[in-house]
DNA sequence: GATGCTCGCTAAATCGTTTTAGTTCTTACC
DNA sequence: GGTAAGAACTAAAACGATTTAGCGAGCATC
């Protein structure tokens, strides 16, 4: 059983392929089709299934009403919920999604931007690697909307983006841990050169040091990007026990060290908070959970999801119209400190 | 800046559209066109960043190198890993993966079923709703190959699927928490009608049928589909806390019960495993890290997509050639019994 | 010097739509 | 009775590729 064609049904029909196209697109008032006509065609169509080629279409019109997302990894928590609010904000707008994982590498993230590129998708929502803007900017020569999320490139404002306020989100963190009295807090970041990153780390520095705290190296650790999920864990076990009692408190910039850290707290058997106080950057089930429960900076993921989606939204409505490289300060959503038992 | 097309590097390339065709499709040599004339087509298609229109020649050729997915909700920790999964393999075979989420909704799955195919998707794997096996049906009448996962339909076995032993896991848990010493084990379910979740159930059943333990219906809680993240939580505690020291075990049959489950335990701050042991279907990384650590039927995830993606790439090859209607057995892989401390 | 081959390439059809520019009837009007 | 103005459709081009059939030039063969 082939699939039925627009001429299939013109030709059941007896009329042209034209008019079966206008009755499909709602145009067929417009173009004066008569009642009987429009029925006739509607009726044919129904009993046959004919769904229109979106191919055929996209090819003829240059529009998919697809738009292209990709996250770093669709199998972490913030991805994946991110990923679903998206895919619910886009059927609003009757847009579908197409989705992908970079890994964080910029050549796998270059290859997706290909592929969507190939398929034509009408606007893109990207969570960025390190090297993308470039890539980026060309999209955007194509006048293809983009839009940026979590992730944002300060010296390209051209690029719109909506992320959370992560300076601000850290600072309210670190302020918090002071005011409960610890006075040696550590750090526990992911190498990375990304700015959203430098903000979480510079909110910290800038904010003990406005409290006279001193800070020092030997406070912050910074996990290689590369490590396997079993050699993060294993550095975050030495640092947290060669630290021992230098520490009172330790903020985890990501969703996922935090996780680690739980485990590396688990398995050296520290007393939260007693022994140590636990902050966490985004939060995950397991914080809610575990116990002690895991104060966590909670990142607003639907607010995320649906401001970016209305952002292009907004600009794929322009369409095309060249509107003039405007620069765009990123949105910054602010995250919540929401206090639980391990502070 | 427009996208260029093949007839602009023919143009720029002074040869006619079909040659550029055969050049990027290393035909040139069959076709033989001159070393010289392939290096120039190569340099300008290389030069002016020519990406054919997957479009164009998903529309000439019928395939677009695409398998959709279809699941039910991307953002639960099985169904984001179940994707991260298939977006791997899928690679391998050079194909891109479109998904979407049902919220276990017939009629969205229709809908998304509906979608896929016109855009013309090459192939589905699909994790079905309770009534999609006649949509399924037609999708296989029109040669396209679909692979379930994760639910079947027991009598449809034209549709092939690639599972968990669900009966088969649920009977060893089920047996080693009475070989544990439990012997009022209670079980918590969600409604459906879907044959995985009854092989679950049935294997409860059958297993303490087999050791003589009498099973009451004051055992097992089924919490309704509908229900919204707190109104199941609320069932749960309360399903808990009246059965009291009427249970000394529960088996929760899918992971986000699980996470309920234990989000009920805490609250009622019931001793686990003294008052009650827990063992849930599917793993989390919760239960790993939860304190005391929860005991799990561990789903081979990754094999789940492997096997099902090999299975489609296989009916892909075959491509329209009317395997007659075949009938295959569901793959069924083995879970293993993963015991944590609270059994 | 006609025939046939091979070489190296191109013309044109095709996929399934949308959309512009007509075409063919009626009816209205002076 | 001739023209203009709708009414109700249709023909054909276009989107950007792939693919089949074929064309002209050069050479070998008899």
């Amino acid at each position: 059983m082939k699939k039925v064609s627009i001429s299939d049904i013109a030709r059941k029909a007896g009329v042209s392929v034209s008019t079966v196209s206008f009755v499909m697109n709602d145009k067929a008032v417009k173009m004066r089709i008569s009642r009987e006509v429009i029925e006739k065609v509607e009726n044919v169509a129904r009993e046959m299934g004919y769904r229109p080629n979106q191919l055929a279409r996209g090819l003829r019109t240059g529009k998919t009403k697809t738009i292209g997302l990709i996250v770093e990894n669709i199998s972490n928590a913030f991805f994946a919920t991110l990923a679903k609010t998206i895919e619910d904000e886009a059927k609003k707008y009757d847009y579908k999604v197409v989705y992908a994982s970079t890994d964080n590498d910029d050549d796998k993230a270059r290859e997706l931007l290909n592929m969507l590129s190939q398929r034509q998708v009408d606007g893109y929502i990207i969570t960025p690697t390190l090297n993308l803007a470039e890539d980026i900017r060309r999209l955007q020569a194509e006048s293809k909307p983009v839009v940026l999320i979590d992730r944002y490139f300060p010296q390209h404002s051209e690029i719109p983006a909506v992320l959370v306020d992560n300076y601000e989100g850290v600072a309210r963190g670190t302020e918090r841990l002071i005011e409960k009295g610890y006075k040696k807090i550590a750090l526990i970041t992911i190498e990375t050169e990304m700015a959203h990153m430098h903000d979480r780390i510079n909110a910290y520095y800038d904010v003990l040091n406005r409290h006279s705290i001193p800070v020092s190296d030997s406070l912050v650790k910074i996990v290689p990007y590369n490590s396997s999920r079993e050699g993060a864990l294993d550095q975050i076990v030495q640092f947290l026990s060669k630290a021992g009692s230098d520490i009172d408190a330790v903020f985890f910039l990501t969703n996922y060290l935090g996780v680690l850290g739980i485990e590396a707290i688990k398995k050296l058997q520290i007393k939260v908070p007693e022994q140590l106080a636990v902050l966490c950057f985004d939060d995950n089930d397991i914080f809610r959970l575990y116990t002690p429960t895991i104060s966590v900076i909670k990142q607003p993921i639907a607010e995320i999801g649906q401001q970016a989606m209305a952002s292009l939204i907004e600009r794929l409505k322009q369409n095309g119209e060249e509107v003039a490289a405007v620069t765009n300060a990123p949105v910054k959503l602010i995250a919540d400190l929401v206090a639980r038992e391990s502070i």
